[in-house]
Parts: C-alpha cells; structure tokens; sequence
DNA sequence: TAGATTGTTAATCGATTAACAATC
DNA sequence: TAGATTGTTAATCGATTAACAATC
C-alpha cells in the first residue's frame, strides 16, 4: 500500500476499467494481458506490470484475468466502489451538461449539488437541481461531507472558486476552465483540458503529411493518439 | 521542421500558450523561462527545452521571451494562426454546451455545424445553429473543409461515428465518450477522458494520509496533479 | 561591468519493454 | 503432457533535469 504510484499507471489503469466496463458481459468472462493491451494499443508487459500495482490481482496462465475481478479490484484501487459525492460550481452550459450526463453517476460519482453566483440562475431548476448560491457554497460542503468539487465557471473567476474550495477543506478539485490553478498541496487536483486537446489535435494534422506516407489502412487502439 | 515532437512536449506548450493568453497584456510583456517554470509547477530547464523545439523562438538574455512573439510562435506551431473547422456529433448536452462554448473560437477552432440522429432533435436550432441529420455528416464534411470531428454521442455509438468520420476522410477526432476507438493511423485522435480525471481524483483523495503529513501550506503550480 | 538568463549538451531519473522461470 | 500466459526481474529507452558557456 501507498508507494505512491504514477500517474502514467493510474492513468492506464482507468483504461483497461473503462474498456472492462464496456465489455459488459459480452464474450466470456476472461481477459488476457494480450487481448487487453491489443485493444488499448498498449504491449501486454505494460498491462502485466500495471495490474500487479493493484493490492489484490489474480491472474490465471493460460486464461488471463476474470472480469468481473478484475473490474472489482480496479474500483476497490480507485475508491469508486464507495460512492464519492461532488459538487459542481458554475451553472453555465459546461455545469448544466456535467449535471444531465449520468455515466457519471454509474460510475460511483454522485453529483449532489450545482453552485452559481448569478441571480438570475440562483433558484432556478435545471432537472430535478435547483441552483444553489455560490454563498452557501462553503457550509454545503461542510454539512453533506462532499469530496470532489468540480469547477466550471468562467476563467477569470477559477482561482477565486478554488480558494473557497480550498478553505472549506474540499478534498479534491476538478478543473475544467483553461485557468491553472493554485492550491496548497494537499488538495488533489486535475485539470481537464479541452481546448489543450484540441490543440494537440491540430498539431498533429499539420503533421500529417509524413504520417499519410507511413500508412493508410492499419488500425491503432484507442489511446491518447501518441 | 518534422521530427516528431513527443507528446508531453506539445502538452505543455499548450499550458504555456494558455498561460500566456490568461495573462494577457498585464505586467510587462517579457517573460523569463523561470517565471513560466514557476506558475505551471515545472523546471525552467524544461521550459526552455520546450520551446527549444519551436521552428522560430527568440529569447533574451536577461529578459526572457516577447510574450507577444512566443504566443505568435505557438499559435503558428500549433496551426491556430489559421481557422480549424470542426463540427460537433451529438446534440445532447454536452454537444450543446460545446457548440455555446465561446472560447474555442476565441482560440482558432470553428464549430461550423453540430449532427444528430434523432429525429425529434434534427432541425432544432440551438443558438443560431440549426441541428443537421447526421446522414448529410458526409457530404458536409467534404463540402466545408472540415478538419476535425467532436464526437458527443452516446458511448455505444461512438465506433460508428469515428468510422463514418473515417469514410468522409476527417483528419482529426476528438473523442469525448468513454468508449476507446479504433482508427485508421493517419486520423489523429485524442481522448478527453472527463471520467478518466475523476477516477484520477478518486485515487489521489483516499491516498492523502501520506500526503497530508507532507505539508499543509505548500502551494504547487496548477498542472496534471502528478 | 556584473549579473541574469538563454540555448544546449550531458547526466540522471523513471517509464516502458523484453525476457523468462513459474504455473495452470 | 505441451503450450499459453502470468508475475517479476533486468535491460532499454526516452523524458526530465543539471550544468554551464554564451550573451545581453
């Protein structure tokens, strides 16, 4: 337990969760390093070597690792088998949106509240929510035990957002404006990054012309287009 | 010019170019390899290298860097010196809130339309955009020059939209569902990875114990929560 | 001028991969 | 049994950092 490990293996770890929770309960009840890593375009050393960073792994020769095991061992590892609420601040499209998307949800993440500082949004109803004041912002986290609080308001107003956050002892911050953050160490922190995808993708269409010679008809696993 | 630039490297000149444009024309318009090292939580040595692989950079002893002539310099690296044109699959929320999102266009990427398949949201407007049928999404790709497809469909049709996007020869993808796609090499793809981030979160809340010994007041620079 | 900061080379660090004995 | 696949060690590869001459 608790040697830190690195983001790169947490990060892939998240993968092969995702990629097992999609299977569902299609096509037996096994996995190999091999078949993971194939569909992650990763080599199947790096699966072995990630999955043995779990406490408990289980793998069989010849038959790879069960599923649903494995699936449970990977939820146990990122905590998401006890549901972790969050709070969402910014009642804008990017809130509203993060609110509607259930696969959060499903996924051990309970949304219990969404913060604006707007009168004209406060009160109002988005689903089943009705906006809260950011001013209550503070006490909502303290009395209902919320971890997570996801950021979504303007750029300019995310540190301001943070602080508050910060000061009421929120474990974790997701960031989703394009503003980098301070925080004081103990609060985790990740940025998501859009418009930064969006400029690696443009990066690498420009470069195109070297990759179209390479080749044109060979498949790659669905990773973060190295 | 053209020999690949790794990943992580065209990832932080993003931050940097975000930083820059955050700034904007606040504070003198020099900035020191150690001053950007210092606001993103990394080495000067790394910020340096970085942009050590710009076509054209330019940096000052004893002053640093133009911050107006570096932007330039990323922006032409990147390609957003010039207009990207994109469309949006999917218009459920997040679709939605893409398309009203103001600042991608601020920063070079043109939402010129948003696709959906089903018929009670096809022909809808939202903003001033009136919602297509995705049976036009190929002809509209080849009539309109686009260069990127936003996929925002529900997860179990993300394969299907990536390989008509394939068919209509997009050059890029970027995947906002959970499922991992497979594509053809010379389609760049990136993930977003939205849930990806939170079991991130997740992990890094329940190990906090150590790291809250640590230090309690140490600010770190806002990057990937490492 | 003296001192700060760049650009770049070389050293270090850590992530990934290869290899293989153990085992089902 | 023979062959496939794990778990793990050691080797490789590549990213980051340190160091420093050049220079403003």
């Amino acid at each position: 337990m608790s040697v830190a490990i690195s983001p790169f293996v947490v990060e892939r770890l998240s993968r092969y969760y995702l990629y097992l929770t999609m299977l569902g309960k299609k096509n037996g009840s096994w996995i190999s390093s091999k078949e993971l890593s194939g569909a992650l375009g990763l080599t199947s050393s790096t699966v072995r070597q990630d999955i043995s960073h779990l406490e408990e792994y289980n793998g069989i020769s010849k038959r790879g690792y069960n599923r649903e095991e494995l699936a449970g061992n990977l939820r146990s590892f990122f905590g998401t088998d006890k549901p972790c609420r969050a709070v969402i601040v910014g009642a804008g499209n990017f809130g509203r949106a993060l609110l509607l998307h259930r696969e959060f949800h499903g996924q051990g993440f309970e949304i219990s509240a969404i913060f604006d500082a707007n009168p004209k949004i406060v009160k109002t109803k988005i689903d089943k929510f009705q906006v809260k004041d950011v001013k209550e912002l503070e006490n909502y986290i303290a009395e209902n035990n919320i971890e997570i609080g996801i950021i979504a308001v303007p750029s300019s107003e995310a540190q301001e957002v943070a602080d508050r956050l910060a000061n009421a002892h929120i474990r974790g911050i997701l960031n989703l404006t394009t503003s980098p953050l301070q925080v004081v160490e103990k609060i985790a922190l990740v940025d998501s990054r859009l418009i930064i995808e969006l400029f690696k993708l443009s990066y690498q269409i420009r470069l195109d012309p070297e990759n179209s010679k390479k080749c044109d008809a060979v498949v790659r696993g669905g990773n973060n287009g190295s």
